[in-house]
RNA sequence: CAACUUUAUUGUGCGGUCGCGGGGGUAACACCGUGAGGAAAGUCCGAGCAUCGCAGAGCAGGAUAGCUGUUAACGGCAGCCGAAGGCGACUUCAGGGCAAGUGCAACAGAAAUAUACCGCAUUAUUUAUAGUGUAAGGGUGGAAAGGCGAGGUAAGAGCUCACCGUAGAACAGGUAACUGUUUCUAUCUGUAAACCCUAUCCGAUGCAACACCGAUUGGUUCCGUGGCAAAACCGUCUGCUCGGCGGUCACGGAUUAAGGUGGCUUGAUUUUUCCGGCGACGGAAAAAGUAGAUAGAUGAUCGCACACGACAGAACUCGGCUUACAGAUAAAGUUGCUUU
RNA sequence: GCCUCCUUAGUUCAAUGGAUAGAAUAAACCCCUCCUAAGGGUUAGAUGUGGGUUCGAUUCCCGCAGGGGGUG
C-alpha cells in the first residue's frame, strides 16, 4: 500500500522477527518483553507476539489490543523526539491480560521513550 | 412455605470523545451507516459446494442396531414399546441374533458344558475295595443343568403331572416394536462394547478444496517432431486382487511454483401471524436485508444506573451432538409440612 | 484451519480380559571399603480423567483433558 497517512506499519514476515530476535536489544519488564533495533524506514514498525502460554483466544486477543493501544498513544511522543525510526516487536506476558492501557502506557513511556527518545537530544 | 423434576428466555445497558475492519460516498478529504456467540469451542456425526477417479468386476474395510414418523441428510429429533432406577414428577439405556457356527470362563471347585470327590443306592467278593446307576444333600464360585411341590424309583432324575419363569411357534389385538386369565413345543449357564451372522448405508479428498492472472529462472505433467528399443522389469488407475493403460532420450509449445483476484456470504436464511399435526415438523402470507478479515478488525477513556458483569472471539456455509458457563427471569409439574 | 497418533514408577519401556501390574535406570537407607566408585540388600506407584459392557478391565466401547506428528 504504501500509504503516508498511516503512523505506523506492521511487521509481517518470519524473517524480520527472527532478524529483530537475534540481533535487537531487548527490553524486559513484568508486562512485556521488547525487541528494539533501528530502521531506515520513514515510519515505525510494530510487531505483537502472543504465544500460547498466555491463554484463550480471547486472552489472546486481549493483549494484542491493550499492547497496540498503548503504542498508537506513545508513537506520536516519538516521533516529535527522535529523528530516527525504529522495528518494535512486543513479546507478550501472563499478566499483560490483567493490567489495563494506563499502566502499560506509562511503562512505555518511562523505558522506551526514556531510552530512545533522550539519547537523540544529546547527540 | 420447603425440597426437587422438566422446559424456555436472557447473558450489563445508555450517551459523549479518540482509534480499528468492511461497505456506501468523494477528484481527494469530509461524511453516512454497519461490525462476534449460545456455545463462535471440541471437530464427534450428517449434508451442501469443489476437485480427482468414472472399461469395469470382486474382495477387504468402516458405520448404524426396538418400532413408527420427521428431515436435504443424520449416529439427530419427536411419539410409542420394552428393561433398570426413584415415594413421585421423571430420568437413564450400542435396546438385533449365543435356538447358525467357533472361541473364552483365571483362582477356587469332583466337575465350567461336560464330569462322580464326599454322599445315596445296588452288584461282586477278602467288610473294605472295585464296578454300575444317580445331581436329592455337601462345600467352591459371578454362574452348577430353569424353580418349587407331588407322583415315581433300588436310589434318583422334566422320567411324569400341577403351578410359575425363559425361549420359539400358532391364534387374537395393534401400521409396527409389542401385548395376552389362550394353545402347543423345548439342543433352557454367561459372554457378540469376543470372532462372527443378519438387515440397512458408505468411492476418495477437503476452501491451505478449487478456478483465473503471473517476469527472469527452475521443476512437473501433457502435446508435436526426430533418434534408439518393443519380452521382462517398472510406473499408474481408490486399500487389495483380477484386469486395463503407459516404452525412453533431445528440441519446441502449453502447464505450474513466491504473490494477487475470485471462491466469500441471499441462505435447506431470520422474525411475526394463520392453518394442519399429540409432537418433531410441514404449508401459506407479510416484513427484514443480517461481519466477511487474510498475521487476521470491537479497545481506551469519561458520566449515569444496578445484581459490579460467567464461559468465552467468526475464518467456506448450514442441520445436530458434546463440553464450559456468574447469575437473573418465566412456565408446567411432583412430594412433604402448616393453615382454612 | 484441516488430517492423524499417543498417554503405565522421577525417566525409558513391558504386560493374552484373570493373583499383590513387571524390567532397566535414578532416588533414599543399610552392608562391603581407610575413603570413593563398582557390587549386594531393602523401600516407595489413584495405569491421564469421568462413565459403560463384563463375575472381573492397563487391555473392549464412549465422552472429556493433556501432549506429539503431518499438511501451504
Amino acid at each position: 500500500m504504501g500509504d503516508f497517512r498511516k503512523k505506523y506499519v506492521c511487521i509481517k514476515k518470519d524473517k524480520e522477527f527472527r532478524f529483530l530476535f537475534n540481533k535487537g536489544e531487548s527490553i524486559v519488564s513484568y508486562a512485556f518483553i521488547c525487541y528494539v533495533r533501528e530502521n531506515k524506514r520513514r515510519v515505525n514498525r510494530i510487531g505483537i507476539v502472543t504465544g500460547k502460554k498466555i491463554g484463550n483466544a480471547v486472552k489472546r486477543n486481549r493483549a494484542r489490543r491493550v499492547i497496540r493501544e498503548a503504542f498508537r498513544l506513545i508513537e506520536p511522543l516519538l516521533r516529535e523526539q527522535s529523528k530516527n525510526r525504529y522495528d518494535f516487536i512486543f513479546v507478550a506476558r501472563a499478566k499483560t491480560t490483567e493490567l489495563k492501557t494506563d499502566k502499560l502506557y506509562s511503562l512505555m513511556n518511562k523505558l522506551i521513550i526514556g531510552k530512545y527518545g533522550k539519547k537523540n537530544e544529546q547527540k
